[in-house]
DNA sequence: TTGTACGCGTTATCAT
DNA sequence: ATGATAACGCGTACAA
């Protein structure tokens, strides 16, 4: 149980803890013999630095912490190693902390940076109805990534890297209707939703108003309240499922994300209505597998490479430079695909 | 810069940090009164414990820690919730590390030991030549989960929750030639792969000559090097690109994986090759997607809940009955979808 | 080049 | 009920 600690090398070798010490982090003024000797007995009894001690003993350290927020969310997985790269090339480590969608982000974030002693920060995903008060408390630099930020916050009090979900909703709307599609249902998030479900939402019934269509309630499909179940083909699945018994015309089914798209595909296709002569289908996202699906899906890609890249830019001007906080809006790149590609 | 300490707070309530100490781990000997000033303080404050001195400071914790190799793989991601939910049944804390696959996990558990004074440890994914050596360093019960360790390893060293890759994969080829497919090609993974890729494939090989088939070195497609990229839809597709170029006979694909498997039947379906009469699909592993695909593809599903509970249950029975090493064999669901269908 | 001693923030063990 | 203090494992300023 009693772990090896420093102690145990230093009596093992008959030198102090200190000199140990010095072994370990690479200190220029140790005799090279002593060195070889003390590596050998680490080697030996299997010793590890308590990290904890190492972090509350230091008073700085060049860590980077990236706080994620749904870990199950596709798009970050790709982003992480993107950021991990692009962090490594400034000779900075990271660090990444998983957390749920409940759980607080800004309160992580503290604790990490106690606890790390972190140098900056990076949020992926999170709500977008944080505070001044709370980013105020943040005492590093930090990037609020792929996060969409209330506008009442000044923006002088953070920097983020995003797109704008309402704005490339209204540009996918614009080209279904476009493309001629005249009923088109969108499958929202949850009615309470505060975060892209809704901008995406928003974005859509304006569109539709600035096409003419008056909006239509019954075309408006709202998930289930479990916030968790959302982004899922099931839940597309079942929402298609819905659609089709409800009888409700429609000649175009616009999901505010590609799991819910994919999911409204497989019932289309098992009731045997085809796509896109019945029903076309579109994405949000761009999530790879729109790709892979038979028939394509169209979607509105995310530039998360470069994303992730301007992110950790942001960052280290910030560190180094000391620059001033910085925004930068990506715009989504329209993958028109199969799921959409009728002739008026 | 400077964060605020336990210090700050007993100086500001004119308290001595014990007390504050005691306010802040609900100790049972505290005025009503001083423990609501206390956390007031806190709160004006923002103060947070800074965990690294915790940890240091702790000799135990009720704690146990998942060492995740391989953060994007999609199986993982579902058995998260579900430790996760068991654990805290226990009245257990638990703590996630996710690692790349380059990374050792031992070491990495071996740190954590120390750093989080873990009392278990549940790992996920990870290496199958494990030596024994390694294995005994740990200090504290631990269940390999959804892992192979070597045969030679004694079986009592160490705690398992497993499907055997192997036999699963006979029982998928098995399947395959029940169905009447005759010229079934697999996508392999890497040819250094030293994990379930391998076993796959050996699964494959035997069982095809259990069935008089004889092996066919052109029938086996390896995946690139890159270990990185062996799980993706776009080696698949790759892979079954170079089959079609190939002109050799085909009548059925074998992926090792879903994800493989997803995008062998786009380049399949994108060349008008139907799925299943020209040419059957299955894949591995149950991944939700391929019931949304279509054709829905045939897989073998690892009942990744009920591993993910068994684990939990075995490591606290070493924790609390002090129960020897277990090891528990979960068998695989083959799902019969639509990628193989076909009347013979 | 090496050893001694202090402090990082916290909890636990004594006193009081 | 509360306060003073040692200890956790490590890094570093300073002394030797």
């Amino acid at each position: 149980m009693e772990s090896v600690t420093i102690k145990d090398i230093a009596k093992k070798c008959n030198v102090a803890v200190s000199t140990v010490s010095r072994a370990l982090n690479n200190h220029p003024d140790i005799n090279e013999q002593t060195r070889q000797k003390i590596l050998k007995a680490i080697q030996e009894l299997h010793y590890i630095p308590n990290n904890s001690a190492q972090n509350l003993k230091k008073t700085a350290s060049k860590t980077i912490g990236i706080v994620v927020k749904g870990a199950d969310n596709p798009l970050f997985a790709k982003m992480r190693s993107i950021l991990a790269e692009n962090i490594a090339q400034y000779d900075y480590d990271y660090y990444f902390e998983y957390i749920s969608i409940r759980e607080d982000e800004i309160r992580t974030a503290l604790r990490l940076i106690k606890e790390k002693r972190l140098k900056g920060l990076i949020f992926l995903g999170g709500n977008y109805d944080r505070k001044l008060e709370d980013l105020q408390q943040l005492t590093v630099p930090f990037v609020m990534s792929t996060v969409n930020i209330q506008e009442e916050v000044p923006r002088a009090a953070f920097s983020s890297v995003f797109t704008d979900s309402y704005k490339e909703s209204r540009r996918m709307v614009e080209y279904l209707c476009r493309k001629g599609f005249q009923k088109i249902v969108i499958f929202a998030g949850s009615k309470n939703d505060a975060s892209v479900g809704n901008l995406r939402l928003k974005g859509y019934l304006d569109e539709l108003a600035a096409n003419q269509i008056p909006p239509d309630e019954n075309r408006i499909f709202f998930s289930p309240d479990q916030a968790e179940d959302v982004f899922t083909m099931e839940n597309g699945y079942r929402m298609a499922k819905k659609l089709i018994q409800s009888g409700i015309a429609f000649d175009c089914i616009y999901a505010i994300a590609d799991a819910i798209a994919i999911g409204a595909c497989k019932a289309l296709l098992e009731k045997g209505i085809r796509i896109p002569q019945e029903c076309a289908v579109a994405g949000f996202d761009g999530l790879d597998v729109t790709r892979y699906y038979h028939p394509s899906i169209t979607t509105m890609r995310q530039p998360i490479e470069k994303m992730a890249e301007e992110s950790v830019r942001i960052l280290f001007s910030r560190l180094h430079k000391k620059t001033e906080n910085e925004h930068c809006e990506f715009s989504c790149e329209l993958l028109q695909r199969e799921s959409t590609n009728r002739e008026r």
